[in-house]
DNA sequence: TTTGATGCAAACTTTTTGCAGCTAC
DNA sequence: GTAGCTGCAAAAAGTTTGCATCAAA
């Protein structure tokens, strides 16, 4: 665990948001100006690999980074892209996944925020 | 309703595969060979804004497009990427939908395809 | 001390776009 | 005839990678 990387794993695990790899960037910047570009990505590819945070790919945008590690839906703004967690309801996907050898799954429902609605 | 854009959407409805844009730009090609890339990403993006085919965003990968445009759940392996249709049952959702404006879903089941299990 | 990580910059992949000429309607 | 489309080529956006150096265990 470099500083490089505890930074970049403190900014999100500190708050619920889903952030871009940019945005992680800029954050982490402010802290560490000399922070590349190149060391972001590649310590959130290993924080995901290690299964400490998980990436969201997203529709037509960048993908963003989620601090909650146990598989659950996603809520998307269409307008601004912002994304909120939802609960998966127990046994919601049993209908479909009866036999199939699911592995994981990756569920999001798209709305307009209050926010983009004006 | 050129003929490449003709050429192009026939590909795409004359099969189930859910097919990326460069396979796309392959078929049409040995068609009609002086078809450009440009020309095939410009027209997927008019098919897409008019309905008349599904884009697919994949993890990692580049999108897939999907003649089906009834929304429905995907069955996508892991390992190949290949792409199958799955059938939505009959508000399934709706515990996770109720009291939100929700105007659309995404949602992937992921798996190793028999023939990526060797 | 040595394995792995960093910063930098260049490269890569996928997709978009500006432009001059062409085509479907 | 003209609005919209094409081919081409260059560029954009997001991400990955090679390399020489540096730092963590």
């Amino acid at each position: 665990m470099t500083r490089q990387r505890q930074l970049i794993y403190n900014i999100i695990r500190a708050a619920p948001e889903h952030r871009t790899a940019e945005e992680i960037y800029d954050l982490a910047r402010s802290e560490m100006p000399s922070l590349a570009r190149g060391t972001v990505y590649r310590n959130l590819g290993v924080l995901v690999r290690d299964g400490r945070i998980r990436k969201l790919e997203m529709a037509d945008a960048p993908a963003r980074y989620d601090r909650e590690r146990r598989p659950h839906p996603h809520l998307v703004c269409e307008k601004c892209g912002r994304v909120t967690d939802l609960i998966m309801p127990e046994g919601l996907l049993d209908p479909l996944t009866a036999g199939l050898a699911v592995t994981g799954y990756d569920l999001k429902l798209y709305h307009v925020c209050p926010a983009c609605r004006g």
